[in-house]
Parts: structure tokens; sequence; C-alpha cells
DNA sequence: AAGCATTGAGTTACCGGTAACGTATTCGTA
DNA sequence: TACGAATACGTTACCGGTAACTCAATGCTT
């Protein structure tokens, strides 16, 4: 008992019994058992279970990486999770990472089986879903309205005086935020008299490549598309190369869009004209949401991360 | 008892008793406690601890997505260490993690600090060290040997006819990996009577930027170099975006070559000169070695991963 | 010097499971 | 029909810490 006081430092002990235990911890190269140490208090974990699709998408991994900078920081640990963009692999995970009594959790995505949402129901553990904005959210959330971002792109493009517009995306990401986004631009086309002329899904990653791909497959369909909007600056960054290597000009024969602004944008030859996201602040945000709750403090719901419209060349 | 048994299905029950515990659970949504288990049973949890040094290279990324990929279909969770590329937040993470009883631990790279070193051979968890191929791990480990690919990567140079070779990198990922393929192609220069004109080390992350603004800084010092090996791909790709941009001709003007064989790869208007990597399967071998190894099997401590130059069109 | 508060250290019970053992019931077979 | 084996279920102790309590020694006050 005295050691364990020493241990915590919580007091209730001289300094000579401090020199003493320290000394055995020492010599028996004695590692606490913070397993015991929880049960024991009836507390819950350092643990926080953090859920992410999948690590191949850089904006996912950003994400990551401001949650787990906060956490670490604050001297919790990230108990990792990806769920495939499968729901029922998400489920699963939960289920198993309450059973290791966390101190919170952070999900992707606002949807989830009806299963999964009875489990998070059922216990008092923090949780914050992120990016996706949802003014109802199970417990807290950080994230962006995807179909604004959408919208806010239809109607610049529109401003810019297009009128064929085309979409590409994948389906693999069933994400409902690329789906968020795609309803947003659909819905400002619509409102500004525009023609979403072409729309183009494909069962990929959204990656360079599916990008290169989509952008041969559009442009050869010869519907007289003026500008394309991606998913994401990954494909929209494919959908250059694709233009260079076949000498097509942009924004003069194609205008092309992205999503998210990711690293690779700042070495194209011209700016790209996306929607900037501050991924890791999302992630930083959340943690940081999670952790006041954690300790105690009565939290805001929802927090808008907000976006950016970047014009940028290349429409 | 006879719920615990149900529970964890070890037989020593009937069928009606296990409907009723069955029935219970459903009424109570009782999730079991996996802390409490653990304890009880003197096991080791089913975390795996695993250490990267960032999220944001993309190629640590895809070793954690094989890593935790394999985990999950065993049953095993993935606590992450973000460490900085420091071996004192290194050692820090491990203390950590160790006190939450783990049944494994990944980490990446060989370096570590003395009280590290001395921790994990205080324990008999299971450890894999990966990403540098090591002789003599503490443990086990997969990896390739990074001297060796640059050391390959400056024969086939030479083999080209090239004579005044630079190298660009970062003093940022002093990943001892990234040293020792500089090392490799310092040693094939000297050894194939070639010439390291010029090597520029930036105080950045190996990224599209540092690469693309490294080049520029090269190319403008007007020491004829003939041809740059670059870190990694991310850095190889800013350069060729760098060249496209200032009209300069690759392999004419300047020769270029990368290392991993990254995704962007992929989309650029020829084939990059790099070396192959297999990420995922790195992840998925190391993942492999500890799952085996906890299960109880011999192991054989190295695993080579092995690298294969792509001789591209950019040299 | 007596009386009370403070401090340092020890004792006991408990967290929620599981190993090991004990006991009652059922079953197959001679 | 009797008896040993198998089966179903219950009891007890324990894992390694910590909360809550107890107690002895010390210090401070009047």
């Amino acid at each position: 008992m005295t050691a364990s006081r020493v241990l915590r430092d919580e007091g209730g002990f001289s300094e000579k019994t401090r020199a003493k235990v320290m000394m055995e911890v020492e010599r028996l190269g004695y590692l606490p058992n913070r397993l015991a140490a929880v049960f024991a208090g009836g507390k819950k974990s350092t643990f926080v279970g953090v859920s992410i699709p999948d690590l191949g998408n850089e904006v996912f991994t950003h994400v990551l990486e401001g949650i787990d900078r906060k956490l670490v920081s604050f001297a919790h640990q990230t108990v990792l999770g990806m769920t495939q963009h499968d729901l029922v692999e998400e489920e699963n995970w939960i289920e198993t990472v309450l059973s290791w009594q966390p101190a919170g959790l952070i999900l992707t995505g606002r949807a989830h089986t009806p299963r999964a949402i009875q489990l998070l129901r059922g216990t008092d553990i923090p949780l914050v879903e992120i990016w996706d904005l949802n003014s109802s959210p199970i417990d807290m959330c950080v994230g962006l309205n995807h179909f604004d971002s959408g919208y806010a792109m239809g109607r610049f493009l529109l401003s810019k005086g297009y009128k064929r517009l085309g979409y590409v995306g994948t389906s693999h990401d069933t994400a409902n935020a690329a789906t968020a986004r795609l309803n947003g631009y659909t819905k400002a086309i619509e409102d500004g008299g525009g023609n979403l002329t072409k729309q183009l899904c494909l069962n990929d990653i959204p990656g360079f490549y599916p990008g290169y791909y989509a952008t041969e497959q559009l442009l050869s369909s010869n519907s007289n598309l003026e500008v394309i909007f991606y998913q994401n600056d990954n494909m929209a960054v494919g959908a250059v190369h694709f233009c260079q290597a076949h000498k097509i000009a942009i924004p003069g024969d194609i205008a092309i869009a992205g999503w998210g602004e990711l690293p690779i944008a700042s070495v194209l030859p011209y700016r790209l004209t996306t929607v900037h996201v501050n991924h890791l602040r999302i992630g930083q945000l959340a943690a940081e949401k999670l952790l006041l709750r954690i300790s105690g403090e009565k939290i805001e719901p929802a927090t808008d991360a907000g976006f950016k419209l970047i014009p940028g060349e290349t429409v």
C-alpha cells in the first residue's frame, strides 16, 4: 500500500520511505500493471478507441495523426480500428473495444448499425463522431458539412460560366461524406440551371490512378463536358496527369476541381481548384473535445471545423 | 461461473442453461470486462503495441495497414505509438504500453535507447522490429537491407553511364534506414569509380514539395549533375514536377530515381526509376510472425522482405 | 503536561472475471 | 439393480492493484 502511494505520488509517506520504495523498484525492474490499477479503481482505462475507414487514404491518416498527437500529450493511447468502410466491421470493433473499458471513442462517420448505436448509448463512455458534421450526434461530433462544400463547389463552377458539369468518385468509399458532397454539388447545379451531364463512380479506391482512368473514360465519351469535380485531390491529380499526357489543356479544354487539398497539389504546375479542409485540426479538435469531456467538463455537442473553397487555376 | 463457461463456450453446460444465460445477457445488455478477464487469467491482453515514426509518410501507413489487417483477423488490437522519429518518445511509449500487458510489440527501426532495450529484454513479450533488416534483433525482425538497396541503385545508375551523381534526402527523417540507403549508394559510387558530386539533406519531411525545392537548389548550383537519387518517391515526384515546370528534360538534362514505389508514380508521364518495396507485406509478415510467436511456435528471428529495382524511364 | 490534530504506515475488502476443485445428477453397462 | 464414469453446475480462492478504514507516532497548542 505504501509503495502504491509512492508510485502514484499521492502523499502520506516520508522521504525516507519513498527512497526505499524507489530503490526496490529499480532493483526489481518493477513495472506497474495498469490493467490491475484500472480494474481496481473501477475506472476507465486511458485507451481511446479510434475508428478509421482505411489507412490508404491520406485524408484519414492526417486526421488520425491529429488525434494521436493530442491524446499522447494527455497520457492517453490510441487503439486503432480499421473498419474498411464496413459498418458491420465497425460494430464488431466497437464491441471489442468497449470490453476494454476505454476512456473514450472516436468514430469516423455518422452512420452505424442499429446494434452499434445501442451499444454506444448503453455506456457512459464519451464519444466523438468525426468527419461529417451532425446536428444530432450520439454524443459529440466534429466535422464539416460535406453537402455544403459540394454545393459551394457547384455554385463556384457555375459562377465561372460552366454549364456542362461532371463528377467522378468511387462507390468503394461509400462514406456518406462523399455522397453528401455529390448531393450538394447536384443541388447547386439544379438550383443554378446547370447540367450534371455525366457522373462516374468507380468501384475502386479514390486514388491517383482511378482518377486518371476515370478521366479517360469520361472524356472519351464525347459529352462535351466543360468541368469535372472529383471526389478528392488524389483523383483530381490523376486527372491533371491524364490531361498533361494527352495534351488536353486545363482549363481550356477541360476544367478540374478536387476536394481536400492534399500535399501533392503543391507541386502541380498550377494551383488546383479544390476545397481546403484542415484534416489534422479535425483530429485535434475531436481529441480535445473527448479529453475535456473525460475530465468532466460540459462540452458543446457539435463543432464545425469548416472548409474553404480554393479557387485555384484549374477552372 | 456457469455464465462464464457459456460465454467462453468452453463446455460443461447444457443447452437449456446456455439459452438462459444468453437470455440474461440480452436482457441486461451485458458486456464482458476483458480487463478483468486478462487480469484474472494472469494472461496477456490481446493488445499489440505498434510504433511508427509518423503517419504523414505513406510508407509507414501502408506498413501499419498491413499490420492491423492481420492482427484484426486474429482477434488482436493495435495500440498505436507515434514516436515522431524520437527515440526518447519511443522509450516513454514502450514503458506505457508494457504496463498494459500487451500480447506483443512491433517497433519500427532498429535503434532504441539503452533503457528501452533493457525494458524490452526484461519481459518475455514477443517483439518484432521492422523496416530495417537486422541480423541480431532483440527478438525478431522483418525488413529489408536498406544499404543494399542504395548500393543496387548506385550500381544501376553507374551501369547506365552516369558519372556525376547526386542525392537528396531529409535529416528530419533520421531513420537510420534512409541513412543506410545513402551509405550504400555512396559505397557503390566509390566502388564503381563515380562521383557523388552533391548531396543535400533538408531539415524537413520527405514530401513532395521538399523534393521540388531541393531539386531547384541542386540544379541551380551548376555542378553538372547527371542524375539525382531521392530518399523516396514523394521527393522524386516533386523533382519530376519541378523539371516539368522548368522544361528540364528527364532523363536528357537530368535523370531521376526514387525509392519505395508509391501509388503517385503510377500517373507520371513516364515510369519512375525506383526501388519497389512491398510495404503492406512487411506489415503483414511482421504481424504474422508475432502472432505465431504468441501462439507458442518457434520462429526464425529474421525475415528479409526484399526489394526490387525498377529500371523505369527517368534515367 | 494534557489534549487534539496531523502524519506515516498498516489492514481489510473489493473490483470482475477464471482456475481448480467439490458435489449432485444422469447415464451406460455388467 | 448396482456401480463407476461422465456431465452439469456450484464454491472458493486468487490475480495486482486501490479505497476506506484503523492505529501509532509525532507535532502543536494552551
